[in-house]
DNA sequence: ATTTTGAATTTTGTATACAAAGGTCGTTTG
DNA sequence: CAAACGACCTTTGTATACAAAATTCAAAAT
């Protein structure tokens, strides 16, 4: 099957050229995944594993795989001896969503304000710059290192429940969600603020305003593409 | 195979008596998570599918869904074409495991105090008053009673996360760790004070406090029982 | 003696086969 | 006419078979 790709790959380049990463599962999970984030599969809608098997010409072994990983992200309900259903994805539930992001990655703001060292600080500072300049880069990819530099001064379950956060939810609002750089701008600059002056408290009250927003920005991006229509 | 009943069960009964709940998997993530959080099986450990299903007499299809449960839940490793591994636990992710079971806790905790009846906290004050008493009564059925009430008020992904934190980490600390009972009833009854009080900001505070000293209660009891031994 | 190489073996990943539970739809019965 | 029943079909869950990658281990080369 086509392989997409959705989501910032942290491993680009360092893996051979034509090498598959995990398995056909693996696949399967990031197509069913877009699907629904996208709108394309409704909530309530049932998976016949035997048509997605068709569909994407694999068997039903790794489909049922990859179902169980999409029910522990939440976005499946598997009823057992009766399928998989396309979980109900409220916007309450975005919204949730991104405020238990906040609480979580908010522990990681506090913890790199507390711990990261000076070198560090100047690559945020650095990447925040050129994000600000707002030319001559890919935004979402440095929205990305920003994060990625503060959450890795986490210790290492956080930073397993942010992976696992960042993945069951859409990612790609910031693109089209109209004046959100300008916000996301003011966010990290308050942020960074915060870390430099080693405010543990008060970086984390800025990373949970983030991802609020974040949070509101993803649903208003969603309705504005008709994912809760009919 | 045999059924292992870990944890509390909220079906208990509702179920008709003789009928299996989910699939063999399911028998397999209990049994196999059993094994990592007892330490019968060690950190870098590699999951043999084929002994492990000889050993619970069923075949690879469901031991393959449950170790890809127990990927998901970090409990295992599992590296592409080359199996599943026992993930490594130090006293660090016990404690940072629960730390940000805290901070959503915490926020379950806040919901409350805004949002619960007051029948709801009638119920909650009931269940506290049994659990200061002590007497007949199960105390960590009492104890989960009381966790549940309050995150019963918080939207349905805090109750989804909550659920997958609790899983992935050992529950039975508080039936042998020494003082715990006492310092539990301390908790709960600080937390009971903030809610009724309606003091959200409180009512985190010590939810977090609460789950915090519980991750040091089970880094102790681990520690106890020879976890991290060779 | 250490490293390298490559066939044999093991083990994973995927496909297919089979058993059983669930769903469907027409018939029957009150 | 509505509800209950049951034979038929569909779909899930589990077992087995097969293909390919990884590991092992012994022999050969440096």
């Amino acid at each position: 099957m086509t392989e997409l790709a959705v989501f910032p790959d942290p491993y680009q380049g360092t893996r051979p050229p034509n090498r598959r990463r995990g398995g056909l599962a693996d696949d399967v999970v990031l197509y069913v995944r877009e699907q629904i984030l996208t709108g394309a599969l409704k909530p309530g809608t049932k998976i016949d594993q035997e048509a997605l098997a068709a569909a994407l010409d694999v068997s039903r072994s790794p489909i049922r795989e990859a179902l169980v990983i999409l029910g522990q992200e939440g976005l499946l309900d598997l009823i057992p001896r009766r399928g998989a259903v396309v979980a109900d994805l409220t916007p309450e539930d975005i919204v949730d969503h991104y405020e238990l992001f906040g609480v979580v990655a908010g522990r990681a703001a506090a913890i790199a304000a507390n711990t990261l060292g000076k070198d560090e600080i100047e690559q945020l500072r650095a990447i925040h710059d050129r994000f600000v300049d707002g030319t001559n880069d890919d935004l979402s990819a440095l929205n990305w290192a920003f994060h990625r530099i503060i959450n890795r001064s986490a210790p290492r379950r956080t930073r397993w429940l942010l992976r696992l956060l960042e993945r069951s939810v859409p990612a790609d609002y910031y693109e089209f969600t109209d004046g959100w750089d300008a916000q996301a701008v003011q966010h990290h600059a308050a942020i960074l603020e915060a870390i430099v002056d080693r405010n543990a408290e008060e970086a984390r009250r800025r990373m949970e305003h983030h991802l609020h927003e974040s949070g509101v920005a993803a649903v208003a991006h969603l309705e504005l593409q008709g994912f809760w229509e009919d």
